[in-house]
DNA sequence: TTACTTTCTCAAGTAGACTTTAACTCAAGG
DNA sequence: CCTTGAGTTAAAGTCTACTTGAGAAAGTAA
């Protein structure tokens, strides 16, 4: 005999909440997003597979480490609706988030030799100063927060 | 005879958003903010004076560091309206600044090393893996946009 | 069955950093 | 003088990642 959890169809989104520790309207709004697919009850109740707590542990994780949703989204879609990302995937994944973290990591640093140069030389100046570039201003360009030190979406 | 920019009583919104690459509604955005307060002209032009330009670039550099308006407002409403930071307050702020930056990167490093432990095991699990730690979850309650990686506002 | 808890949907609110639009006024050039 | 380009204000829109609230239907316990 299964245990309990699966004599029925699924986890209710306050059970799925519960043990994910996400708040209900959070796992929704993932859904509005394409990120969580979950079957309806005859009623119409959101129903969940236990494959759908490590989806959401996931998208968790990714979000830990500093991706959106968007990014988030597009590592995900690719796997089907009721799969968390298992060992291939996440070692695929992985790899992939662990480059763009790195070069996160690289442009930070720079920006750190940058600003000691800078406190050096008090200069500020628009027209000397390391730290003021043009081609990071241009990147600038629109409208919506900025992403944090040129990070561009994930392909 | 001063330069022709000198004759005038100030530069106007235009030329300083010229001269910076700032967007003019960026700028009086700033005013509204209380991080740059220009004189008037008598028809109520916003007249600038040219150290706004080292202000202003003062404010950009801070945001390309990662710095909130808040933050960076913090960090000049101690100096004259109509000066940017001088050598010495540089050295000061810069100084400040540094620091929020390598903590930031030691956060990110960390869960750089944490991300490789994760891709090696495959675990994504709830209970096990490192990458899900429940007091970072934690931190994360609350509305709003998240800072990234544990920021706090600079005092 | 009554009472209470969940869940549902849809709309609106929140923060930060701006942009866009509307409706005007003003300054400079021909 | 008249047009055009720039400046002014206030209000509303934008984006992300959600939360909150309202009102209705469904599930659960006693």
């Amino acid at each position: 005999m299964p245990p309990k959890a699966l004599r029925k169809t699924g986890l209710t989104i306050g059970e799925i909440a519960d043990r994910t520790g996400l708040a209900p309207s959070a796992i929704r709004y993932y859904e509005d997003e394409g990120l969580i697919a979950p079957d309806r009850a005859v009623s119409g109740q959101r129903r969940y597979q236990r494959a759908d707590i490590r989806r959401l542990s996931f998208i968790m994780i990714a979000q830990e480490l500093g991706f959106s949703l968007a990014d988030i989204r597009a590592q995900i879609t690719h796997l089907p609706s009721h799969r968390a990302p298992g060992k291939s995937d996440w070692t695929r994944i992985g790899t992939r988030f662990g480059k763009v973290l790195d070069a996160r990591i690289a442009q930070m640093q720079q920006l750190r030799n940058k600003l000691d140069n800078c406190i050096g030389c008090g200069c500020l100046s628009l027209t000397d100063c390391t730290l003021y570039n043009p081609e990071d201003r241009a990147a600038r360009r629109g409208i919506g927060p900025r992403y944090l030190k040129g990070d561009k979406p994930l392909e």
